[in-house]
DNA sequence: CGGTAGCTTGATGCGAGTCAACCCATGTGG
DNA sequence: CCACATGGGTTGACTCGCATCAAGCTACCG
């Protein structure tokens, strides 16, 4: 890919141990590396750190892709495009989350939802970073682990044929992820929505005006809820 | 596929390395540990070799599940089921497939649909295994990464409303994992399509018969058919 | 033979899609 | 300050496609 710098001795394929692998946990990583000049050639770009305005795009996607990101502030959706001119929602990535870690998500496109701060990474060198350390091997596999189980989660969803489920089902996952005590803050658009759980926007209107009126929801704020979870999850489960 | 390699560090649990990492490929894992009395406490049970019957259960699903399968032979269906009675078939694992090496799919119920051949894991050790050798674990990386990839196929398909797209991208799913040719066989009953795209038996039934009649997959021999590839995907890409 | 399970086909209803109008907040220029 | 344009959200009228209910069909097995 791109041997030009072999600083250390991480830069070796296998059989490399880092010296301290306790300072390579996962979550510590961008941390770390932001305050240690000799970790800087682990991101693509120095320093590594980017922000990125609503609606623009990180990545646009394809085979040529390498970088891979953790979010530290905002929302980014992860969008596949079809020849069919319809647009499916993959993927949302919240703060703490990484994305781009496998090939399939690098073929996607990577765009804003809200103001972004991003930490950036060569995908590659980070994979074999975690090859050679164990510790970070286990941290990278358990991202891994996550996002496979964040998509049979979605799969989950999707399966639903109820409209209002699947909107409940959205703020359960919303809330899981943003969530504080039972506000969830919705920071996308309708259409992001209606293209995340596989409906139209008219659609997603209407069972937000269903939740409303039953007051599993209430309004506080723009793009602010509070949720009634024990409600929602009535709702989900229930046979009607 | 009978190897006479011969390595015994290997039955220690942590901190090997192996003289020969080579012999530790995932693919040609199961068959070492077949032929080798050492390795054999790797596997669950003694010998790992088990098959099971149509329909008949690999495990129920629960926390405590700590089983991970390779698929020799025969498909296997992962299945979530609703507390309000729905069904949601999440993945198919073909031959070659290994399911079980994540703990979300570890709490998912898995069921033979054809007679089945399985190699049984202790999920734990595999995954102890993949850490402490640099090589099996890149594989492992690469199965975990290969099933990620294959859920967001899972929620593209289920993302298409209309639901003659759905079976034809289902039936270029199926001939992707046990496609010859433009042949392929369809071993799983239309209730177990139907779990899996997210629609009903009798619309799948429909659909079915939307697409003999255009001629885009026709008969031949029972559950065999002929897929016209092309057809399929004009089908798939159409805007209407 | 009858019995059952899986698949197909038909008639009907319901819910999501579609098209359209409208509201409302924001922004712009005169 | 207002007139106007814009984009996101909501709401209504209507259509269409999938779910539903129900009947028949085929194959396999007793």
């Amino acid at each position: 890919m791109s041997p030009e710098l072999n600083n250390t001795a991480l830069a070796e394929p296998v059989g490399c141990l880092c010296p301290d692998p306790r300072a390579w946990r996962l979550e510590d990583l961008p941390c770390t590396l932001e305050t240690e000049d000799e970790s800087r050639s682990f991101l693509i770009r120095q320093g590594g750190r980017r922000t990125v305005g609503p609606n623009e795009a990180i990545f646009a996607g394809g085979p040529t892709e390498s970088r891979c990101f953790r979010v530290l502030e905002g929302v980014v959706r992860l969008v596949t495009f079809f020849p069919d001119g319809a647009r499916q929602i993959v993927r949302f990535a919240f703060p703490g989350d990484y994305f781009g870690l496998t090939h399939a998500e690098r073929l996607l496109t990577a765009e804003a939802v809200s103001p972004v701060v991003l930490l950036e990474f060569d995908a590659g060198k980070l994979q074999r970073l975690g090859e050679c350390n164990p510790l970070l091997g286990r941290q990278l596999a358990n991202v891994l682990r996550a996002s496979a189980s964040e998509a049979l989660d979605h799969v989950g969803l999707l399966g639903r044929k109820d409209a209002r489920k699947r909107l409940a089902l959205f703020l359960r996952f919303l809330h899981q992820n943003i969530g504080l005590g039972d506000i969830v803050s919705v920071p996308m658009s309708r259409s992001d929505i209606a293209d995340f759980v596989g409906l139209k926007i008219e659609t997603v209107s209407r069972a937000f005006g269903y939740l409303r009126r039953r007051h599993l929801i209430d309004d506080v704020g723009r793009g602010v809820l509070r949720l009634d979870l024990v409600g929602l999850d009535l709702l989900i489960d229930g046979e009607g």
